[in-house]
DNA sequence: AATTAAACCGAACGACCGTTCAATTCCAAG
DNA sequence: CTTGGAATTGAACGGTCGTTCGGTTTAATT
């Protein structure tokens, strides 16, 4: 019962101080223990980081594979866009991480996460593949079409904020039309 | 002579390990100098940072307000992607810094800098706004549009290196064809 | 009630942190 | 050659760091 609560707050300080700037004692006093006690849960702090940036990008993994709708190209970029951005606005915490500590990490477990990484940004590259090839996009370069792709959906998560004046559904349904427009996909107007 | 040899180190060494793993002492050691003589060079730590930040945003927006064509909102939107990526490619250190360590600031220097990064989000808004207007971009929402457009630029950095398989000029073009057809303008293939 | 293993405390370790400051070195102006 | 101010050193300050560990509490099993 401690130990998801000491990774719960390691995700939730790390995310908003980050690594570096965390202390074990910070985490401990989060969590109610004291600082010693965190060690019966993690062999040490940068296991805390390795665990939860490769168990998120297992999830990210995994949760495409099952929402992924296959089928027609310009269909499946829209389910993906729109995967994106729900798997990603809900956490928030995970992602941030996962974009940042890169630096933080040993290197074999860097290279481990950056395969993982890799393995992601895949997905839109064979989506853009079969539609170029199937001639409904026009695409210049698949590789850089993902690149921006996938940087323009996690852009999200930096200003979006629940209760503002767009919902997730509508901010989903523009950035889907965007992610279309971006490959030479013209949507009717809303 | 020193002083800009201070900043250029604080600057690489914070891009690198992040403003909290950066100590003053490598900092000196890689200037040459013991760390108290770095305190003839800056009140402190902080100020290391706000500094860097603030004249990184500032040579941002006057960088812009030489390079903007003015004029029809596609041109103007074609020049904008080229200059963000041109200018973004040209200081990775220091983007990567204005990113990541908004965190790292205190609050009053913190809202400082937010309202020049406001600012610049402020010139793509600008041309959606006109090209929506005149009827030539079909964009759903200028804010979003312009939060996707930036956020999509400045993802080249994650992975642009020199000597890759593109150079700059032809990832600019892509980037450029995409950033139009985002907005709905379609271009001719190429 | 006795046993046992896991959970936890709290003090301690050596190392490093940002910053200060008296003392020293450096170097150009007179 | 002297002088004065800037540049720099290096030790020292009080704190915090990640981690260890002997001892104590807790709670379930016999």
């Amino acid at each position: 019962m401690t130990g998801p609560r000491v990774r719960a707050a390691a995700e939730r300080l790390f995310a908003r101080h980050g690594y570096a700037a965390v202390s074990m004692r910070q985490i401990a006093a989060e969590v109610g223990i004291g600082a010693g006690a965190l060690y019966h849960y993690t062999p040490d702090k940068q296991a805390l980081l390795r665990d939860m940036m490769r168990s998120h990008l297992d999830d990210l993994l995994s949760a495409w594979a099952q929402a992924d709708p296959g089928g027609e190209a310009v269909a499946r970029l829209d389910a993906f866009a729109r995967f994106h951005i729900r798997f990603h606005l809900d956490r928030p915490d995970a992602v941030f991480i996962a974009y940042m500590e890169l630096r933080s990490l040993e290197p074999e477990t860097f290279a481990e996460i950056e395969a993982l990484r890799k393995q992601y940004e895949a997905v839109p590259e064979a989506i853009l593949l079969d539609g170029l090839q199937s001639g409904v996009m026009q695409v210049t370069d698949v590789k850089l079409g993902s690149m921006a792709l996938i940087a323009m959906l996690t852009g999200v998560n930096t200003w979006y904020r629940d209760g503002g004046r767009l919902d997730r559904a509508a901010v989903e349904d523009v950035y889907a039309r965007m992610a279309l427009g971006m490959v030479g996909v013209q949507t009717v107007a809303v």
